[in-house]
DNA sequence: TTTATATTTTACCAACTGGTAAAACTAAGG
DNA sequence: CCTTAGTTTTACCAGTTGGTAAAATATAAA
């Protein structure tokens, strides 16, 4: 055996992971406990200290795992691309991600909203420099004529609200809409919105 | 003195409040400790307990408070307006809202993401009634064709989202937008998108 | 099978949690 | 000034918290 981790150690920090994830998303970081990260994966919460030292390092690592997942969408904008299309393909893919990791959604909505104590610096460098190289993008295609006039950093605001509030606001969305799927009828007044929002 | 509360009783309880406001927003319901509150407004934890019985009796009665505010806004758009104006109103209201409350925003926020544990009866009778009734003024509208063709229900959210985000995820547009202030831009900003959105 | 290593359990701890009882203090009216 | 009601402090409690030590058990290589 190299120094890789054996099946055990996989299948158990893969289970505390979707726990935490679970309870972190469900009461934040203060809210959550050792001992309910431990009971949602069927583990005891020293054997769960075993395989992550400290309740932070369980919550650093699923925070820093979830930042690649939460900005590649972004990154796939292609400044080479059609602009329109571009753009909303981004919407398409963060709305597809509030539908398909809600729980994800929620740990950052938590982790922002209380501050971001343990991911300030992720957002001042990795995001900052991110979002301000696609803003020169739509910038440019701002400046060449190819989209509407429009201010670039909160264009890409917008995109992150209008999706991420299918995810983080779930209850509330599904207590309005008692019946209809929302995600459906998001995707066509999304693309309705930035259509006119962008045409030229 | 009639049965009305003194100034010592108004002046602590309007203190814990304040607290309160700044604890539980901060760190949601189980984050918050009763001793974080009671340091945040310079009282003894036995003392505040003197003027609230119990931890959740203070999110609760914030809670309450808050809903009254939180819905009035669209309470306020009125039928019989300029269809446009009436919307944009609103959507400044809010804004404006995000911008002076944005604590308020939080808690509402931190309370919706978890699940909405102790607010689910509002969502579901005063928040649906209200939107429903609203969503029906500006089906109206649309039937009338004062504005475009949009799903009522959809633009809420839309609304809620693009204006909250500016509280709720402040920290992070703040370590984007490093020198600008956010606000005034995002009034423009969503100016230019509802016009376009609802211009026939 | 033996042995070393990895994993799990048991028993525990100090700090913190929400909350209480009762004593001590303060303010205001008569 | 005295009384009474309102307010604050002190001392406390049982349950929970994050985390540890060490014994017990399971696993796998030799």
């Amino acid at each position: 055996m190299v120094d890789r981790e054996s099946r055990i150690q996989k299948r158990n920090k893969d289970a505390i992971m979707n726990a935490a994830l679970e309870i972190f998303s469900m009461y934040g970081f203060r809210g959550a406990t050792v001992d309910l990260i431990a009971k949602a994966c069927g583990l005891s919460k020293p054997n769960l200290l075993y395989y992550f030292q400290t309740k932070e390092e369980i919550h650093v690592q699923l925070l820093s795992r979830l930042m690649d997942t939460w900005l590649d969408p972004l990154k796939e904008m292609d400044e080479n691309g059609d602009p329109f299309n571009e753009i909303m393909a981004y919407v398409r893919r963060k709305l597809h991600m509030s539908k398909t990791l809600p729980r994800e959604s929620r740990l950052f909505a938590n982790e922002i909203i209380q501050g971001a104590p343990r991911i300030n610096h992720v957002l001042q460098n990795d995001l900052k420099t991110l979002v301000d190289e696609k803003a020169l993008v739509i910038q440019k295609w701002v400046d060449k004529g190819l989209i509407a006039k429009v201010h670039p950093y909160h264009l890409i605001f917008s995109i992150w609200s209008l999706t991420q509030h299918y995810a983080d606001f779930d209850v509330q969305v599904q207590a309005v809409l008692t019946d209809e799927d929302p995600f459906e009828n998001a995707e066509s007044y999304l693309e309705t919105l930035f259509s006119k929002l962008l045409a030229i």
